[in-house]
Parts: structure tokens; sequence; C-alpha cells
DNA sequence: AGGCTGACTTTGTGATCACAAATAACACAT
DNA sequence: ATGTGTTATTTGTGATCACAAAGTCAGCCT
């Protein structure tokens, strides 16, 4: 989800299970729940590697995205106290300092940890869930696309966001928050 | 997904392995996956069982399915053509028939037959199986709500999605599968 | 009759093993 | 140097086992 993996690469259960010092049994589940999920591909041999997406499938799970996401953030809007929005506030200045030193997984770790912060507020855990599945599948691509995202693009659209929470302003959320989360992903096409 | 199971049913590892003839782990991996869709639930203790969902839950479920679906009729709406609208009308004389003898089982899953022959056509893999992980969820509870249903209603919901397809009216689509989606799950409030 | 304590059973977990398939490495011939 | 056939290694799969925790049930006491 954070994009330490890049997509294509390979993993096994002896490897994984060194790793984590644990035998095969543990790690084979957790391989296998993360395929189900998508977050993992299985090869026709059984070989497991970190999926590769294709176009047409980033631009689904973007869509998806758009889909999910803004009706979130829009749950969770009533409840959206100044407490909240501080918090966010405070992460976003993470953001602004990662970006600074280029830092990829960081930069996707405290993104997300900004939507999810907000989405936690809905009380809509099964679609959080699914928003979450949507985000372990694109990790390793948003990773690699990482270098070409124009960085100063994401504040922006994070700032829009807060903006839209502290006015109440439930059509201009819905509106940040598909145009934060497609803006990155349009970028691939180029 | 079918209701074959009801909601809060115990599953275990030695149980299902003799029921389909193999040893535990290849059951373990089945169920961790199903658990991690939301399908079945691991109490604290590690027990499996079919999920009980709360009201609360219901509702969230049928949200997100009027979220999802109403978008992949949309996506299959331009490339419905009068073969695929045959088969979807073979398919509700299926359900007509097993109304008919309410054969709980066989209605669910002759409905979900006819949502996924329609989604196939939206060409859009992640988004139908974010669809079916939720129908996975709400399996064993429309089974249980299957008798409050009143049975008349499905079918004439049914016959707004052909009469969309065939009108290649995609507003009124997108009602229809709202209103299908939903007036089935409302039952529960009464 | 009801509640509690004890023993017994069931259950999931993690580890290890044998096996077959697939992949990788290597040597050889052209 | 490149393609090819063979060997060696890696890898996932299914099975089985010991163990600890949880659940079940009988019997007893109040």
């Amino acid at each position: 989800m954070h994009g330490e993996l890049l997509p294509g690469q390979a993993l096994t259960l002896r490897g994984v299970g060194k790793e984590y010092e644990m035998s095969m049994t543990p790690v084979r589940e957790a391989m296998r729940r993360l395929v189900a999920e998508g977050a993992l591909s299985l090869s026709s041999s059984g070989r497991i590697t970190t999926p590769e997406l294709s176009n047409e499938r980033i631009e689904e799970l973007a869509a998806i995205r758009a889909l999910l996401e803004p009706e979130l953030a829009s749950r969770a809007l009533p409840r959206a106290h100044m407490a909240l929005i501080e918090r966010l506030e405070a992460i976003n200045g993470q953001i602004d300092q990662v970006i600074a030193r280029s830092d990829a997984v960081g930069y996707l770790k405290h993104n997300l940890e900004f939507h999810r912060t907000l989405y936690l507020r809905a009380q809509a855990p099964a679609m959080l869930a699914l928003a979450e599945t949507v985000w372990l599948q694109l990790g390793p691509t948003m990773r690699k696309l990482y270098g070409r995202l124009r960085r100063t693009e994401s504040p922006r659209n994070h700032r829009l966001i807060l903006a839209a929470l502290k006015a109440g302003d439930d059509p201009g959320l819905r509106i940040a928050l598909r145009s934060d989360v497609t803006s990155g992903l349009r970028m691939l096409k180029q």
C-alpha cells in the first residue's frame, strides 16, 4: 500500500518467512489473503508477485476511488469538527516535508493517512475497507509513478478538501475529492 | 453468496475439510481468504462463523451496492446488445419459477446471475469484484430475510432495468438499479 | 432447581515434511 | 557467441503433528 514494493516484484513463502522469522504456514495465509484482495497476483504456476497493472486497470481503480471516496468524505462531513481538521492540517504539513525530500514511500504513507483519517469519521467501515483494498492494489504502481507526478499539485487538492470541510460545503468537498483522487492517476496517460 | 448458510453458522476447518475430502491446510487458506473479504467472520478466539450483520452494516452494504451497481450497469449499457437482453429475460423467467416455489437459495442465485450477466459487459473486473465481495457479505443475511421480502417486487425492478437497456436510457437504468438494489434491503427496518 | 467446578473434547495455530512442477544454472555443440 | 539439452535448485502444495486455548458437558454442591 505504501509503495515499499515495486510492480512485478517476486515474493516467496520461504523468503518472507525468514524475513519475519516465522514458518511458511502463516506467510501462506497472509499471501492468500492479499491475493484475494488483489494486492498480490498469483501466476498460473503459483508464483506470487506484486501486480503490474495495465493502463485500463489503473483507470478502473481510479474510477472506483472517484466513486467511493467522495461518498466517504461526504459522510464524514457532518462529524468533522475542528480537532479533526487540525489533525488533517498537521498531516498535510508532514506531506510537505516528505515532498521536499522526495520520499516516495513517505508521501504515499502520509497521503493515505490523510484520507483514512477523514474517512474514519464517516462511520462506514465496509466502505472504508473497500477503499483500502483499492489502495492496496495501487501501491506498487503509485510508487513507480511517483517520479512522474508533479509534487505541487497534491497539497493544493488537500487544501481544497480542508476548505470545503471548514465551510460545510458538501458538493465542493465531493468535487475536491474526485479531483484529488483522479489527478494523480491521470499522469500516466502521457 | 447464495444463502446456503444462515447468519451465525459455525464452520470448522476439520469439518469443512472432511466435507470436501481434503486436509485442513487448503481449507484454512480458503477460509482466511473469505474472512479477508468479509464473507466469514473470525471471533476473537479464532472461531469462524458466517457474519451476523447489524442493521447499520446492512444499510451500509446496501449503500455500497447502490453506488457500484448503477455505475456497472451504466458502463454495460453501450455494449448491451439484443443477445444479452434476451439472456437477461431468460434469467428473469427462471426467477419467476423459483419465486413460485419459494426457493430462497434459487432466488438469490438467479438474481445474482442476472446482475452479474449484465455487469460482465461493463468490462470492469475490479469493480465487479468489489460488488461480488459485497454480495458475499450479504448472502446469509439475505437468506434469512428472504421470507420477509415481498416476492412480486423484484421482477418488476428487473423489468424496469430491461426496459431502460432496450431504450438506451442511462439515467433510467441507474435509477432502476438503485431501486432494485435498495428495495430488497429496506424491508428489514420494519 | 440452579449455579459452579472440574474434566474432557473440540478447535485453530504454527511447524515440518515429502513431493511435483517450474525455474534457473550450466555445460556442450554448432 | 548463441541456442539447446540436461541437471540442480527453488518453489508452492497438501498432509500431518504437537500444543495451547477455548468451548462443552457432566456431576456436584448449595
